[in-house]
DNA sequence: GATGAATGAGTCTTCATTCAT
DNA sequence: AATGAATGAAGACTCATTCAT
């Protein structure tokens, strides 16, 4: 009816279907989301859904990309700061959580058991996942080198356990649980670690 | 009007369907497997899937609740061994992961998932967490009672910490992580942390 | 379990059964009654139920057959009395009320409709129909000769009306029409038929 | 968002609809046609069905009204003429046969029967039988003003006679009966009637 | 004879996707 | 480009009927 044909405009809208869907998903999960609401919620029609995704899947691949490159920008944003992460874990957490948009963390979440099943998503959140642990790894390493950790432990390992560590009180977080006290367990939890490789 | 003539098989049937229904669920995901899926896998007619849960949802939470239950006596089994925890933080690992069915534990992430929008399965899931955490403290309350952990810590957030890393990396392994390092990380992070609250 | 074997038992039974299901069929009519509900307010098993009938429309032809024999009794019944039909309306409409039970009724009724479809209900009811025509009739017939009604009139026709008025007046009823003023309709009527035709 | 383009086309389609769903309820009944049948016959796909129709129920509701209407309608259309009744009777009945749609008369008196069980409709027949009753009971009264019928009758209770009548007929017509001696009893009895309170 | 657990054909309803406008 | 009416495949659930006990 107004076609506007600019690029801004197609991204414009391509931004605002994904937002709408992330809400969506997250509310009701990805199956019984209806395509009418997401159209709805995202003030354009059921045909022009289809005009950017192909297909449902598609736009939860879609999501699942957009959600992946945020929270990747998001550590490194984080880790620039070159500080002693022992006496920083509370503004760690803090962070983290402040960053992510609520909705895409359970989208997240319906991703990762999707990618139980589907090869593809398992694909690129094993080389998401790939990327983050090279991130904190490195960091870790940087840390080794300033003196604040012992040079004999596992970079690796550590970074894994760290990453555990910040998922599963992520879920916990998603799923009900008391936050104050979740930010608690994340610095307890932190400060023991970095204590006993300190 | 007649007692239900075979409590026995009534009760071995139930048992089928609910193993068959974790096999489905965590193989194609809760909407996407079809009540005929199941009732094919359990060698039941779908007539007799409805004899013992009202409806699919029904036979969801019947899973649910039958998935905490395993896991809590898992976990309670695990902790009657009172040694030190530390030196034995990878067999406590692998007693974990032999324990419970893969099939189950993507099932109670996509409960977890679920929880997040739906109140009964949030309560359920919030007093299954409580009884977890409050095991786990008593443990570390014990250990520090022994000498093994110092006394100034608390043990309720180490325990958050510890459960945390724990069902993150249940989710790294359930997602397409690599046992082995997923392993190695819990037991090198699981020394760290005792190391330094040791 | 316990097998009387008694004819007269049988024939208990039956009428028990017939009773229930013309109970059910009135209260939620004959598709959405279940086999089920017949068995329980008949206090027998479902199995039961197939040892009387041989299918659910079995004992809805059961329960037609039935409520006709009742309907011919009572209409038998209330004729004898050779009074004048005119001066006697009122007790007319009261007798026939009370005679047929309310769930008989909306069944009678449910038969009607269905036997627009069906061709074997379809005879029974017209043969039933011809028989009370034939009753009324020669009711009409003796009133003619004793000199309360004119001779040159219809009796067929007249006894088809009354018997038209008598239904219409009793589907009223039944679909919640005003008791009172449906038995004053049916008396002031039955008062100016006859005096149009006296 | 958009106005429903073609308010004609709509209007057109569910009268379809109706129409078609009309036919199948009278010739199977409403537990017995399925959706499938009156899609096929009005030519949408039963997913148009539900554009228009939120369930089955609502559909035969939808009828209801509808046929309610047309039977008021008809009624209106035909009192106007100002004539006696007695000597019109037979044309009374004609116009009235004519005029309704044999589907419709089956499915309003499957209407009635439901409106034993479910409140909502009994409140819409009661309504409906409300409204002619004052259409029929204000024309005796035209009637008797203009001398064709005596003073002293009870407008009311003659108006429900008539339409008692009426309705048994009808009935008697729909399940079979011969409809030349239904007509004639119609009359005869009509003109018994206004005889006897001419 | 009596029971009620088991069956599976049958039906309503939903919703992703298409396409004429 | 944008729309939303139309489609029909798919799936949860019901219930008459059977039959082993």
């Amino acid at each position: 009816m107004c076609p506007k044909v600019t690029t801004q405009h197609k991204s414009e809208v391509r931004e605002r279907i994904i937002e709408s869907a992330v809400e969506c998903f997250a509310k009701t999960g990805f199956d019984k989301t209806k395509m009418d609401d997401i159209a709805n919620v995202s003030d354009v029609s059921k045909g022009t859904l289809y005009l950017y995704f192909k297909s449902k899947e598609d736009l939860f691949y879609g999501i699942c990309e957009s959600s992946l490159k945020i929270v990747k920008d998001q550590l490194n944003g984080m880790l620039v700061t070159k500080e002693n992460l022992v006496s920083d874990a509370q503004r760690f957490y803090d962070y983290f959580q402040k960053g992510v948009n609520p909705y895409r963390s359970i989208v997240l979440l319906e991703m990762s058991i999707e990618a139980t099943r589907n090869p593809r998503l398992r694909k690129v959140l094993m080389q998401h996942r790939l990327n983050r642990h090279q991130i904190i790894s490195e960091f870790i390493g940087l840390q080794i080198k300033k003196g604040f950790l012992r040079k004999d432990i596992d970079k690796d390992s550590i970074a894994s356990g760290l990453i555990g560590l910040y998922e599963g009180l992520a879920i916990n977080k998603v799923t009900g649980a008391d936050d104050s006290s979740n930010k608690k367990a994340w610095a307890d939890t932190i400060r023991a670690i970095f204590a006993g490789i300190g």
